[in-house]
DNA sequence: GTCAATAGTTGG
DNA sequence: CAACTATTGACG
């Protein structure tokens, strides 16, 4: 092969979806093998891009005179193997995103250097050699068996402390003593140093970490590790599932319900898919874990396209945590405007006093949702996006959480010039300040994006509150995954309501997934824990069903709806944002591609929506527009919402518009 | 995406 | 008609 005339190589060539292959000469000498990554030449300008070689050929369509050679070989041997070639084919079409892109996420992030590796042997692991309950031992013994020949991915479906990691830990234990290797996925970044802890410990200095923060020399270096053989266990995010083992013999997702393991860049991957395909192509088993799985993974379970392992209790014998519903409409009756209701505050002084930890739950960072005038009404907004500005009280300034604009907050109404300027709502900060006035005695720690902004702050703010230096933590869903603090007794979720009114379909099952996370902190290390979940929606069926850890009765009520509305997984929805500065422009182009939508199912197969404005209808001074098709057939929806947006391309002037497909994105009212 | 060729526009 | 600007579409 290495003698071939012509190479096609994978080019990431601008904002088109389709093609990015491209031929190029091969120049004497140069020894191409499939998966190579090259250097190439590329538009007029001649500028040099990477590319990898995706085909080899003596022979070419393309005229001569068009011909360009390859500049450079930048790695002797493949850096993608054919599997990873064939998984890149595969994401390309379906992520509608670039082949080459989808080559670079799998492929390291530069050509391997010789280096030398960081001497990283750990004793082999001790015996963390616990005994199985009976639920486990059944787990384990069934997901063992699937390992030689996975027929199915499987779900493992177990509470909060119920022993999933042992589960996992011996099921990777038996792959490895099989010859094969691991892969064990976590929802963010910050949760692989305890994940990697907890194997490390187990399994020596088998386990390495990928993940997308990873300097290139970090990166390659874990890739040569795994290349090799010397780890044979990896952990991380989602990018871990492109860990380029030859033969994986099981891949965890953990807290598989989690919305991270989805992409929001290009390629925007699944990485719950992408594992699947892997599995199938490798022979390796898919275990996914939950407490709350995802309502589509459950369905598939019940379907029985996945298998269905189920650990219904926790593992240490203890009884569930205590919930109780405090219904904030009573405290509005009683004239009490604050984020901590009376009851809370009762139950956090007995905490304190009885020298147990508190953990307060708010998914909103900032002091305060928005700010407006009280004589005009006139609430601020973003200049540049369709959003309310949050106040922060650390510098007095009111943002935009879209764009980052941010303004002191004015002493007098910009509209009307009263001096009646107020902050309403609230947000972690505001948290803060009422547990401080409540609580002067206690040491209060907060933990949001803003909190853990400076670099280490994450880490030392948790470490902190582990170490009991602190009596209060307060945090947005930073804190609600993955931490296991033994001092917690209490658990405050100030709004329940938050999660629960987004403005997306899947709203209910995030708001059930977080309530459950969170009440599932109190009292973990045995003596009787309090949740108190605050709503205004005390009869919600996600409120009510999250307070009695009813997974299944959660599950029964949302399927119900979604079948009813024709929501996933009964359908999928595609959904084509268009955005730019010139909204007229925008929404012509959208009105366009409505009508081409419509033609082009002349059969009424795709339920069609809009044009109407996003979710957040401008963004950034771009206005943002869009267009949904609902259909039951995932692959098909696809093909008509690509095939739209090509027949778009052709008719319609898109200059300075840009058009964002996604299926089954978050956001949809 | 980026750039060059091309079509369109303006001003002398 | 030259000089400039917006638009188009190819990129191997």
């Amino acid at each position: 092969m290495g003698s071939a005339m012509y190479a096609v190589v994978a080019v990431a060539a601008g904002s088109r979806w389709a093609g990015g292959r491209y031929t190029y000469v091969v120049p004497p000498g140069m020894e191409l093998a499939p998966g190579c990554a090259v250097t190439v030449p590329f538009g007029r300008g001649g500028a040099l891009r990477r590319g990898y070689v995706i085909g080899l050929s003596d022979d070419t369509d393309i005229p001569p005179g068009k011909l360009k050679a390859i500049e450079r070989l930048d790695s002797p041997a493949p850096v993608v193997s054919a599997r990873q070639s064939a998984l890149a084919e595969w994401m390309s079409e379906k992520y509608y995103c670039q082949l080459a892109d989808c080559l670079s996420v799998i492929a390291p992030a530069r050509p391997e250097r010789k280096r030398r590796a960081k001497a990283k042997a750990s004793a082999r692991g001790g015996p963390p050699e616990i005994e199985l309950n009976p639920a486990q031992a059944e787990a384990v013994a069934a997901l063992t068996a699937q390992l030689e020949r996975p027929e199915r991915p499987w779900l493992l479906f177990g509470v909060t402390g119920s022993g999933k990691t042992e589960v996992y830990a011996r099921v990777i234990e038996s792959a490895l003593a099989a010859g094969k290797t691991a892969v064990f996925m976590v929802p963010e970044i910050a949760l692989t140093p305890q994940t990697e802890r907890l194997l490390s410990a187990r399994f020596g200095g088998d386990a390495a970490v990928i993940h997308s923060r990873q300097t290139p020399l970090e990166r390659s270096d874990v890739w040569r590790r795994v290349r090799d053989g010397s780890a044979r266990i990896v952990v991380g995010p989602r990018s871990a599932v492109f860990a380029p083992m030859e033969r994986p013999g099981v891949i965890v997702i953990d807290e598989e319900h989690d919305a991270a393991y989805k992409s929001e860049q290009d390629p925007k991957y699944d990485a719950r898919e992408v594992a699947e395909w892997i599995g199938r192509a490798a022979g390796a088993l898919v275990v996914y874990g939950s407490a709350t799985p995802s309502l589509d993974t459950f369905e598939r379970a019940e379907r029985g396209e996945i298998g269905l392992i189920e650990l219904p209790a926790r593992a240490n014998g203890l009884p569930p945590p205590a919930v109780e519903i405090v219904d904030m409409r009573l405290e509005t009756a009683a004239g009490i405007d604050s984020p901590i209701s009376r009851r809370l505050a009762g139950a956090m002084g007995e905490a304190l006093s009885a020298g147990n930890q508190i953990m307060l739950f708010l998914n909103r960072r900032g002091h305060s949702p928005f700010v407006s005038c009280r004589v005009c009404g006139d609430v601020m907004r973003c200049g540049r996006c369709a959003v309310n500005l949050t106040y922060h009280s650390d510098d007095g300034t009111a943002r935009c959480h879209y764009c980052g604009e941010s303004r002191p907050l004015p002493k007098t109404c910009p509209v009307c010039g009263n001096p009646h300027v107020y902050t309403f709502g609230w947000g972690t900060q505001k948290v803060e300040e009422a547990v401080r006035e409540m609580f002067p005695g206690a040491a209060v720690l907060r933990l949001d994006s803003d909190a853990a902004r400076p670099k280490g702050a994450y880490e030392s703010i948790l470490r902190d509150f582990r170490s009991r230096s602190a009596d209060i933590l307060i945090g947005t869903q930073m804190i609600a995954k993955g931490h296991d603090f033994p001092g917690v007794s209490l658990v405050g979720v100030i709004a329940a309501d938050q999660a629960l009114y987004t403005g997306d379909f899947r709203a209910a099952e995030g708001a059930f997934a977080l309530m459950t996370q969170m009440t599932g902190r109190a009292g973990r290390a045995g003596t009787g824990g309090l949740s108190i979940v605050q709503t205004y929606s005390p009869g919600h069926y996600s409120v009510i069903c999250a307070a009695r850890g009813d997974y299944r009765a959660f599950y029964g009520q949302e399927i119900l709806i979604r079948r009813r509305m024709s929501y996933p997984p009964f359908t999928h929805i595609f959904q084509i944002v268009l955005s730019g500065e010139d909204e007229k422009a925008v929404i012509g182009a959208l009105t366009t591609l409505a009508h081409i939508m419509g033609r082009l199912d002349r059969a009424g197969e795709f339920e069609l929506f809009g044009p109407a404005p996003a979710l957040v209808s401008k963004i950034n001074n771009n206005y943002r527009w869009r267009v949904m098709a609902k259909a039951a057939d995932e692959r098909r929806l696809r093909i008509f919402a690509m095939f739209s947006i090509d027949r778009l391309r052709r008719f319609a002037n898109l200059n300075g518009i840009t058009i964002m497909p996604s299926m089954d994105p978050r956001s949809i009212s």
